[in-house]
RNA sequence: GCCCGAGUGGUGUAGUGGCCUAUCAUACGACCCUGUCACGGUCGUGACGCGGGUUCAAAUCCCGUCUCGGGCGCCA
């Protein structure tokens, strides 16, 4: 197939071959015309059917919608055309036929719910919309990697399947490994900072995480992509400016590079870059912003959790990227080191979207007696987590890092409704195929 | 985990007890049409998630069940 020509990529005067989707036929009766659809865009095929024989019109004509064609033929100027090209087909090839009836409409006339979709995944991704949206979150990815990379960051992998949780909180999915008892990883955050205290000391991992919890929402996956960062000889708010760079990066590469993408989804004129200089609030200014705004009917008081309610009400006042740091260190997990002097206080940070949080990070306990501690406050054992505690004995350097909601960063840049339309087969409470 | 809502042709919908042998769009099938670009026109095929109940009468009300969507909690 090494002789296909791309839609978009046609030359006027010559023969190409083109190969792809039909995405309708529009037979006018004496003139019938193939719309071809590929991944660069769509190409006319004329049928005028006096001036052709039979079978190669039968052929165009009657192919189904959405059946694989190939077609060769002179490529000619014509203003009717849409593309303002077309092609006067020599021989038509129906590669592999498609039912006439599909379970949903590629040519997007007709609207399908996110299940419908989510079935038929493949046909979902023949429309530009749902395409588009991949595009783009592979291009936050290469950036997010070149953005990693620019701040000296190693791009690591750590193990999925592992013995133990990372939290008391999230639940766990169990599996068996030879018959013992493991987990599926709900984070990589003690590798990641193991590997922070090793030669590597500044590393990034793009991975999938894992979390059984039940919960029902447009903003939560079983199976999500964790974009992480942890880094050796850092603090809290060298992990900010670390995070703020990455998700800035994100952003203006996908307005640089995805400016066709971006069009299709009709946000061209409504993204806009980040001036990569967040708000850094503390929690307790956080709750005072938020009581100020009136819309809680309880006011928060010092050591509240944040309710999705209360980060709404903050992420409309506020209206852009912010931090929310210093929160009280009973709701954040042991490994988040608190302020030297001021132990009711942590480092832990987290990197608000004004619709949700995106970041979860902080300063880490890199204190071997305090970490213990940290774990026993929790209800945790140490003895459990020694392939981890112990390297805090042989000298384990101050370091922070953070987590990144990868869906999260595409939903929200792209204002998509539902977190599931930035995955490619989602898992969820109810969906486990395709 | 707690709570709420919804399931009608392939797809998306209208329909809150009789007017439903169920609306509309699109798709599908047939025919007509030589410049469509959401092509147009005529005709046609095709559906009340499943099981039970109430009622003279159920798509509509009730119970159960399955499936899906959502809110909260928790989180990325």
């Amino acid at each position: 197939m090494s002789d296909r020509t791309y839609a978009a990529e046609v030359t006027v005067g010559e023969t190409a071959t083109v190969a792809g989707w039909v995405h309708e036929v529009r037979d006018l009766g004496g003139i019938a015309f193939l719309i071809l659809r590929d991944r660069t865009g769509q190409l006319q095929v004329k049928f005028e059917k006096d001036e052709m024989d039979d079978d190669l019109v039968e052929a165009g004509t009657g192919a189904s919608r959405e059946s694989v064609v190939r077609v060769t033929g002179l490529v000619e100027e014509e203003p009717r055309a849409p593309t303002g090209v077309e092609v006067v087909p020599e021989t038509v090839e129906v590669i592999a036929e498609a039912d006439p009836e599909l379970p949903l409409d590629p040519s997007g006339k007709v609207d399908a719910e996110i299940d419908t979709r989510l079935n038929n995944r493949t046909l979902d991704l023949r429309r530009d919309e749902a395409k588009a949206i991949f595009e783009i979150r592979a291009e936050v990815l290469r950036a997010v990697r070149e953005a990693f990379r620019e701040t000296d960051c190693t791009e690591i992998t750590t193990p999925k399947i592992v013995a133990t949780g990372t939290e008391g909180g999230t639940e766990l999915f169990p599996i068996t490994y030879f018959g013992e008892e493991a987990f599926m990883n709900q984070s990589p955050q003690l590798f990641k900072q193991l590997i922070a205290g090793s030669g590597l000391e500044r590393v990034f991992e793009i991975g999938p995480i894992f979390r059984a919890e039940e919960h029902n929402t447009p903003r939560h996956l079983n199976e999500a992509t964790s974009i992480d960062f942890e880094g050796a000889f850092c603090d809290a708010h060298d992990a900010m400016d670390v995070a703020e760079a990455v998700v800035s990066a994100a952003y203006e590469a996908v307005v640089e590079n995805c400016t066709d993408q971006l069009e299709t989804l009709g946000l061209d004129e409504e993204i806009a870059v980040p001036d990569g200089d967040f708000p850094r609030l503390t929690y307790e200014e956080a709750i005072e912003r938020v009581n100020a705004t009136g819309q809680l009917d309880e006011q928060l008081v010092w050591g509240d959790d944040l309710s999705t309610e209360a980060e709404r009400a903050l992420g409309e006042d506020v209206g852009e990227f912010y931090f929310i740091t210093d929160w009280p260190s009973e709701i954040k997990p042991f490994y988040i080191k608190d302020h030297d002097d001021e132990p009711d206080v942590s480092t832990g940070f987290d990197l608000m979207h004004p619709r949700m949080e995106l970041v979860s990070g902080g300063q880490r306990e890199h204190r071997y007696d305090p970490l213990i501690e940290g774990f026993e406050q929790q209800g945790l054992d140490p003895e459990q987590f020694a392939y981890y505690t112990e390297m805090f004995r042989y000298g384990m350097p101050p370091h922070a890092g953070f987590g990144l909601g990868g869906e999260r960063l595409v939903m929200t840049m792209l204002g998509l409704e539902n977190i599931r339309e930035a995955v490619l087969f989602p898992r969820d409470r109810q969906r486990l195929s395709p």
